[in-house]
DNA sequence: CCTTATTTGGATATGTAATATCTAGATATG
DNA sequence: CATATCTAGATATTACATATCCAAATAAGG
């Protein structure tokens, strides 16, 4: 359909005026999926990014992308060539959510501050003042501490046993599905 | 300096590689150091847009714009007209960082599951199998409520308390600096 | 009543990051 | 040697954060 030069902004007038800002990127949820099926999987030698990418129904390019940054935090190992693909580097237990993350997003915290106490009111106090960190960063960060913790609390593992809790026999359903033709 | 067809990727090659995608706006950093600017400055009616704005050298026509979200969160008041601005709605022992983060950045959660699980391997399952959460999904909201609950423990007025350790002598600094004439 | 200073809401502009694809090169299989 | 794969980089597309501007409403003060 035409455009008929109706800006983007014109377009987007009727979308939902709630904005999302703090949001991880989907890379994060692909990776996790990923590393479950590398387990169920992992017996029959490296999983391509095409098979994992069809298990999920994801774009294989971009996943392959999203994928290598795991192998360079060490939690995949990934192998060339005819017969290649991906393996876990360590057992589901050893691999928590915040490694996950931290591999996909960065180390950077979720919180930057700008340090704007410094550009007007603040300017005409002495330099000993901003020795110690802005207050609000400091709670910000404080905060998100909290968050990294609960994170580095979760292991794949204890993940993999509550979806298998609630879907009994997920493994062999996973084999199935894999071992089934596919166009 | 003239282009030469050089398109944005070429031009960024150099940039740093490492993403940061979990990120706060902004906005957020704003609205806490406005917050408290309004408490110290709170007795003389309402502070405009534009003397906040001078106070951190921010934009003011930007900072007008993320200080109506909490305007509507009932964090602040407004009063339009002459001699109008902004006030605080209630003392800062009684505002939370969460209240702010919430105003700015709206209520979704910062991790989004697009149920990729529903695409693939997990197609066959009975669909009892997806009235539970994903598993995955669920650590990550275990998570962040962990986050949640730091950042609503933090109240501004226990941040200014440490700003103005910090600092000593602060509410006064700022009162003069606002006295002071300015071009 | 008029001028001025302000908030509010919408449209718009710009830059950057997430998402996605493609190609070339390296690597391994058989 | 042909094929299948990972790796790295360039590129394209879309969404969003950032920022400005304007019109309308509102209030103060002469």
């Amino acid at each position: 359909m035409p455009d008929r030069g109706i800006t983007p902004a014109v377009r987007n007038r009727t979308r939902t005026a709630t904005i999302e800002v703090v949001k991880i990127s989907e890379g994060v949820e692909w990776a996790a999926h990923c590393c479950l099926l590398l387990d169920w999987m992992g017996e029959d030698g490296p999983v391509s990014t095409a098979r994992l990418a069809a298990g999920y129904g994801l774009p294989p390019a971009y996943l392959n992308k999203q994928l290598q940054p795991l192998v360079k935090a060490g939690i995949l190992t990934s192998t060339a060539g005819k017969k290649g693909g991906f393996r876990l580097a360590r057992p589901l237990g050893e691999i928590t959510l915040m490694d996950v993350l931290a591999a996909i997003e960065g180390p950077a915290e979720a919180f930057q501050c700008a340090e704007i106490r410094q550009n007007g009111v603040w300017a005409d106090l002495p330099a000993s003042a901003f020795r110690a960190p802005c207050a609000i960063d400091a709670a910000m960060r404080g905060a998100e501490l909290e968050w990294r913790r609960a994170l580095a609390a979760q292991t794949l593992a204890a993940i993999q046993s509550n979806a298998e809790l609630q879907a009994p026999g997920l493994r062999t359903q996973v084999q199935e599905w894999y071992a089934r033709p596919r166009q």
